[in-house]
DNA sequence: AAACGTAAAATTGGCGCCAATTTTACCTGG
DNA sequence: CCAGGTAAAATTGGCGCCAATTTTACGTTT
């Protein structure tokens, strides 16, 4: 039996780039700085260590560069993106503008369900501290991409995550030697305020936030260290390839 | 001779997809509304309009669609994208908050230059009535990509951008029948108010002009008319194929 | 010994071919 | 005359091979 379909309504089911695994592994690895920028993002390499053609890592490669997550420089191949200082600063801007309106936004429509994720966000991340640095990296950015969550606007979420995800990008570039991408206790203050419907109070712990971010960037730390792929491909739980070493 | 370069530094030069010409001319001919949201865009068609392969023409496709101006539905192709009725309010909203924060950035940081593009802007758009009614659809959505350009800010510029496309699409899709994209007096109005640096007039003015631009639409407006692209795009000036007919 | 130039290896870019699915057209049956 | 089913055509998806460029390694020269 055939189920028949509508002649050419193209709203019916939709590609969905962003769930390939392939582009969700790199968005983790890179939102927990496991993979810096500059580093080089072999297609082989690639391809073996996910398990899939090249032809896919291409797809997802492209996809990524779209989103000024990877620079793709013909015939050399795709790099994590290095952002420059002025995008840097222009990055650190965008996201005041587009995370004031969200907690605006948040707090306009705030309801119980919003509240419980926000408390159990929270907790989730007060719990976290003795965890290993990777995946402690990835929750102090799903905190932001929380408050854009809230505030219902689906197309401010994903400008969100993708400022979001270039921002890790610019502190990993120009971060100073010792410095943390959140201080801890700036979240549970921003949602305590949120769940207060506090806007003034909020908006002022937000850009206070962001402000303590940016401040620890300075435009001299330009690290050149692109670290090869493999030993951190390795550890996310993909069989790495040995293809030949340079001996003495 | 040879030049030497640097040995593996990804910031030399950026692949930029977003001049290739395919994708420009796709860009350009989804603002001036001469490819409606469900057309059908097909590879082989494509690659013999713009004279390249068949490759060229699907990566422009995943770019564009990583842009969320075409939708790619698996063993089916590519199509312009269709709006939902939320995602058209969620992308007036967020043009809302990113239009007003550029307003507010390009008064602070107005100078000379800033005036003079107003002003060309104006002009251009004053002398443009009497032109046919494509190139003044662009010319309309040019105006709010100024105010991007003028804030100052590359990433709040690019996401401007693609908001002001996705507005003529989401216009495209939800237009009640006889409306314009813009008011044609209100651009100048926005214009006088940020030369004289008036931020809450400019502000006010630019709610007043999205609001109307919203209030063109309705949920129940949708086309299902995805006229084909053969007559449009040899109106652009590309040379189409005649593969065959089916007679009587 | 350091630097230049050359050659080999590796990697990316692109084209063509073929399988899989969809769309269209046609034919048959009610 | 309209509906359902079947077959042909068209289109997309994917894999492999080969050219072009880059990167690396090595040998030669000053």
């Amino acid at each position: 039996m055939k189920r028949l379909k509508p002649p050419a309504s193209p709203t019916t089911a939709v590609h969905g780039m962003d769930d390939d695994p392939v582009v969700q592994g790199l968005l983790v690895t890179i939102s927990q700085k496991r993979l810096r920028p500059g580093a080089k993002l072999g297609e082989d390499r690639l391809a073996e260590a996910f398990g899939t053609t090249r032809i896919h890592i291409r797809q997802a490669l492209a996809h990524l560069a779209s989103r000024h997550v990877v620079t793709q420089i013909p015939n050399r191949g795709a790099f994590i993106h290095t952002p420059t200082w002025e995008e840097a600063q222009a990055i650190f801007a965008a996201r005041r503008i587009i995370e004031a309106a969200a907690v605006e936004a948040a707090i306009d429509r705030l309801d119980d369900r919003a509240i419980e994720a926000l408390n159990a966000h929270a907790a989730r991340e007060a719990a976290d501290s003795k965890n290993d640095r990777w995946s402690s990296l990835a929750l102090t950015a799903d905190f932001h991409v929380l408050i854009a969550e809230l505030s219902g606007n689906p197309v401010l979420l994903e400008i969100a995550r993708g400022l979001i995800l270039r921002t890790s990008l610019a502190i990993a570039t120009f971060e100073t030697p010792g410095s943390h991408d959140c201080s801890p206790e700036a979240h549970p203050d921003i949602a305590d305020l949120i769940i207060a419907r506090d806007k003034v109070g909020a908006l002022a712990a937000l850009s206070h936030h962001l402000g303590e971010m940016e401040a620890r960037i300075r435009p001299a730390g330009a690290v050149a260290d692109p670290n090869d792929i493999g030993a951190i491909l390795k550890d996310v739980g993909i069989k790495p390839m040995r293809r030949r070493q340079s001996h003495v």
